[in-house]
DNA sequence: AGTTAGATCGGCT
DNA sequence: GCCGATCTAACTC
């Protein structure tokens, strides 16, 4: 496992944020700390928009948390919820435009001993099969809001594998409201995905 | 100023 | 299947 792969640029995240998330399935998570090298293939994704959206955090306006999705693209959108845990987004769209794709599962690829450990878990299916879980197996916190994943050494993403990938779309996950949109993408067949069969498809 | 819901997870029933 | 963890921000007095 010593490939790197290409890194992802900024006019790839500068797009249709829908198109963004579909096409991120099967590019590498790569985040490096403390001379570890963690990485994944990411199988499940969600795309959340501006204003028109209302499951976006982005729906109600700017605020301090969410400022990072109406800057320019291609930058870690890393938010608290729920008390206890760290969700991951990568930022779309041009400056001024708000987006980002929740990143919500990957398929350990490199570090899978250390992401065990910072799980305080042995199985490899459920190191990173959820949003919460592949922030803690990473160790991504809101320290990395903001992060430039096109520029930065400590997270960033690569394409290696260009292989076709059979892709599913669904409804989003845990939200009440926009609902109609399918916005969130997998990958069909993956055992890494959050669930299999989502309760609203 | 207090309440509630939320892009979750893990443990318990 | 339900509940608690307990941060953020919108909503309601």
């Amino acid at each position: 496992m010593s490939e790197i792969g290409v890194r992802l640029e900024r006019p790839f995240f500068e797009r249709y944020t829908p198109t963004v998330a579909k096409e991120l399935l099967g590019k590498n998570l790569v985040r490096e700390y403390a001379g570890s090298v963690l990485s994944g293939k990411i199988v499940e994704t969600e795309a959340y928009r501006g204003a028109r959206d209302p499951a976006s955090h982005a729906y109600r306006g700017i605020t301090k948390r969410n400022a990072v999705m109406f800057g320019e693209s291609g930058r870690a959108y890393v938010y608290f919820t729920y008390g206890n845990h760290y969700c991951l987004n990568l930022t779309t769209e041009k400056k001024g435009v708000p987006g980002a794709v929740l990143i919500r599962a990957l398929e350990p690829r490199e570090g899978i001993e250390r992401m065990k450990i910072n799980r305080g878990l042995e199985s490899v299916t459920q190191l990173t099969n959820g949003p919460g879980k592949l922030t803690k197996a990473m160790r991504i916190g809101v320290d990395m809001n903001g992060e430039d994943v096109v520029t930065s050494s400590r997270l960033f993403v690569t394409e290696i594998d260009r292989g076709p990938l059979q892709v599913g779309s669904s409804s989003r996950i845990g939200i009440t409201r926009g609902v109609q949109y399918r916005w969130r993408f997998y990958v069909l067949g993956s055992p890494y995905v959050s669930r299999a069969k989502p309760s609203r498809p």
